[in-house]
RNA sequence: GGAGAGAUGGCAGAGCGGUUGAAUGCACCGGUCUUGAAAACCGGCAUGGUUUAACGACCAUCCAGGGUUCGAAUCCCUGUCUCUCCGCCA
């Protein structure tokens, strides 16, 4: 949610920042509705006043014995108008959190213009593409020949979109787990987490997938209203939620592997093969909450702790800066990092990096206290995945495959597959 | 699943339906004292909002949401969570 006060204050600017998003503010809509607010809240406000005071007019004279009846009487007509403001201030009070609600954050001043993903600006590549003197299998080919990925069986059990892994390739895959979170908590100064993967309404209002993209949410039916979480973001960020958090905690580092449930509405015909997109799917993810004025370093930190686990693995990716069309609604600016497939002759998104300031932070009611002012502030939230792990084994399996099928596995994976260095046919 | 108790400021913990946004203690901040520190003493110390150039004034908030009342932390209903006991269970 964006300041109400900028709203407020600064229409204009706040119109500006829309129009990079391709959303239309209205302004002399909001300011008829914040002119009535004005007016409905003065009065309300008064109302309520008056009838305090002759409320507490009635208990000091009937402590002193008085008669109370002609105060009685005045009082009681007071109730209905009182009603009827308060009724209606709510009611312009809900519209107006309403289009604040529908804002998205402002971008960053860097963040490239642009309408969709072709638009996004590479920053940097590291690392070399393998060279094969074979013709490369993809994943979905690599997963057929060792057995070790079916979604015949993922559609049988469940549907569309899921998938099963077996023996090696099960385990390679508990490996990369295991090794993102080892080398965040141990390298990169991360607390280590483990978080429900069922969360309520309110998490979802903090974290903004509600009330805009629940279609993207799996909820269960039954006694209890929950949603699977869609990455561990959710419950992750809200461990802070109504809380103010000592200056000397900042900043908290958090990560946490968790299954993302994903309903990918929307996504009809969009990766169909293989489990690029799948329903449910693995996850590393880190989060911080820091000082406002350190979130910009921390967004570069977090994303460069993502790209030290591709790094480590021997992966080559880049790094892309999203556009405005491409960002997504909370963030003010998301780095995505691209790890190169040869089975799709393509870089694909692995992780997503995004500082969101104090978006996040203010439906959450994250604060902080500042020992400056001694005041309650808004912290500001960065997360990133460090990485996707089902993408992750994609990029392992293409990238490590060998002319007859087998599959080197990378160095840094080594120990955490009982120092096997292959999986063989 | 059954029975009971509870939820109040950063923490602990009071609070007959009436000038209670809330006693008290601790913590914290400022000051006096001290060579310095501690102790002692004095003062300050919730959050959000409206309004104002500002000082201030006002409104809301005692788990959440409804209700009763002129007036609710206090009474009633619903929900959530916590604790104790019994049963069951990984």
């Amino acid at each position: 949610m964006l300041d109400p006060q900028l709203l407020r204050n600064s229409p204009e600017l706040v119109k500006k920042a829309m129009q990079r998003r391709d959303v239309q503010l209205d302004i002399a809509k909001l300011d008829a509705i914040e002119s009535r607010r004005k007016e409905a809240q003065i009065k309300t406000q008064a109302l309520q006043s008056d009838r305090n005071t002759r409320s507490k007019a009635i208990g000091i004279a009937k402590s002193k014995g008085e008669d109370v009846q002609a105060i009685l009487d005045s009082v009681s007509e007071l109730g209905d108008a009182l009603k009827v403001a308060e009724a209606e201030l709510n009611d312009i009070q809900k519209e107006l959190l309403d289009i604040q609600l529908s804002l998205p954050n402002i971008l960053a001043d860097d963040v490239p213009d642009g309408a969709d993903e072709e638009d996004n600006i590479e920053l940097r590549t590291w690392g070399d593409k393998p060279a094969c003197d074979f013709d490369v299998k993809d994943h979905v080919e690599l997963g057929l020949l060792h057995k070790g990925i079916d979604f015949e069986a993922g559609a049988k059990i469940t549907g569309s979109r899921f998938v099963t892994l077996a023996g090696p390739i099960a385990r390679l895959q508990r490996a990369l787990t295991q090794f993102m979170l080892d080398t965040h908590a141990e390298q990169h100064g991360y607390c280590e987490t483990y978080v429900p993967y069922l969360v309520n309404k309110d998490s979802l209002f903090g974290t903004g997938q509600l009330p805009k993209f629940e279609e993207d949410l799996f909820k269960i039916d039954g006694d209890f209203p929950y949603y699977l979480i869609p990455t561990a973001e959710v419950p992750v960020t809200n461990l802070v939620r109504g809380e103010i958090l000592k200056a000397e905690e900042l900043p908290l580092k958090y990560v946490a592997h968790t299954p993302c449930f994903r309903s990918e509405a929307g996504a009809y015909g969009k990766d169909v093969r293989g489990m690029i997109r799948q329903h449910q799917f693995e996850k590393v993810e880190l989060v911080q909450i820091v000082k406002p004025n350190q979130s910009e370093a921390a967004h570069e930190e977090l994303t460069g702790h993502a790209e030290a686990i591709l790094q480590e693995l021997g992966l080559a990716y880049r790094v892309v800066v999203l556009c405005s069309g491409d960002t997504g609604f909370s963030a003010v600016k998301t780095y995505d990092i691209e790890v190169w497939l040869p089975g799709q002759s393509a870089y694909r998104e692995i992780s997503s990096c995004s500082n969101f300031k104090d978006f996040q932070s203010r439906r959450l009611k994250a604060r902080w206290r500042n020992p400056e002012t001694n005041k309650p502030e808004l912290v500001h939230t960065i997360n990133g995945s460090g990485l996707a792990v089902g993408r992750t084994l994609i990029a392992v399996l293409e990238n490590y495959q060998q002319a007859d099928g087998s599959i080197q596995i990378p160095d840094a994976l080594s120990p955490y597959m009982s120092g096997k260095t292959s999986i063989t046919l």
